[in-house]
DNA sequence: CGGCCTGTGAAAATCCTGTGAACGCAGGCA
DNA sequence: TGCCTGCGTTCACAGGATTTTCACAGGCCG
């Protein structure tokens, strides 16, 4: 493992890499083409894996203030976001839905 | 690093642990699926451990109100539930039944 | 302009819930 | 012992709630 840069965090799940500051999220070193929105989401769960987040603490956290009583953006940027992963990790699930509350990270799939 | 959020209550049966507060019930600290009926359930009869809890008792609690005169509910989510429990820790029996009373929690088995 | 990102609305797909009913087990009794 | 009966367990299903996905309009920037 590369010693380089000792301050970036940098999230790992399995062969795929997360580096929030770079705005980079990469699998076997190829970057996935995620968006803004899609990245921050993406380590915005990733920093908390296997815990279950709720819509409102991910729109808060990404979006920042409260989401709109109805609001889906999590939802949708969470379809978006699994879209992209399924291309590129078939064989993994990371991302979990917790009917009723929210989502959850797993970097085990 | 400090706990993040300040977990309240957290209920715990050897490698099982149940926090009400994220919604979650947690085996090796990896959630379960429950749904939110099951984990309510769990939760409220992990609150009372060892005590032989009636089927109306675990309704109010659970569900709120009186329970009709041949409701079901209560067991059929004990079945659910017993099936979850049963597949992540299968070498333990968390609920016991009681013939003609109700269930109790026994964390040890 | 042309292309991409964003958020919203709504249809489609999926999951959860509670209920009825079938099934099995245990205890009581002749 | 063998049968009967009551209770608990589980299956299947319909209705409702929730999530997933698609399509689109507006905005931004090269």
């Amino acid at each position: 493992m590369a010693m380089g840069t000792g301050n970036t965090s940098q999230l790992s799940a399995g062969r795929l890499e997360i580096r929030p500051e770079e705005h980079a999220a990469l699998v076997d070193g190829r970057p996935l083409g995620l968006t803004m929105r899609e990245l921050q989401l993406l380590a915005t769960m990733a920093a908390h894996p296997q815990r279950i987040m709720t819509r409102e603490e991910l729109f808060t956290e990404v979006w920042g203030g409260q989401p709109r009583r109805d609001d889906r953006s999590v939802d949708v940027y969470v379809s978006r976001l699994r879209a992209k992963l399924g291309e590129a990790l078939p064989e993994v699930r990371l991302i979990h839905t917790h009917n009723g509350i929210g989502y959850r990270f797993s970097p085990d799939g």
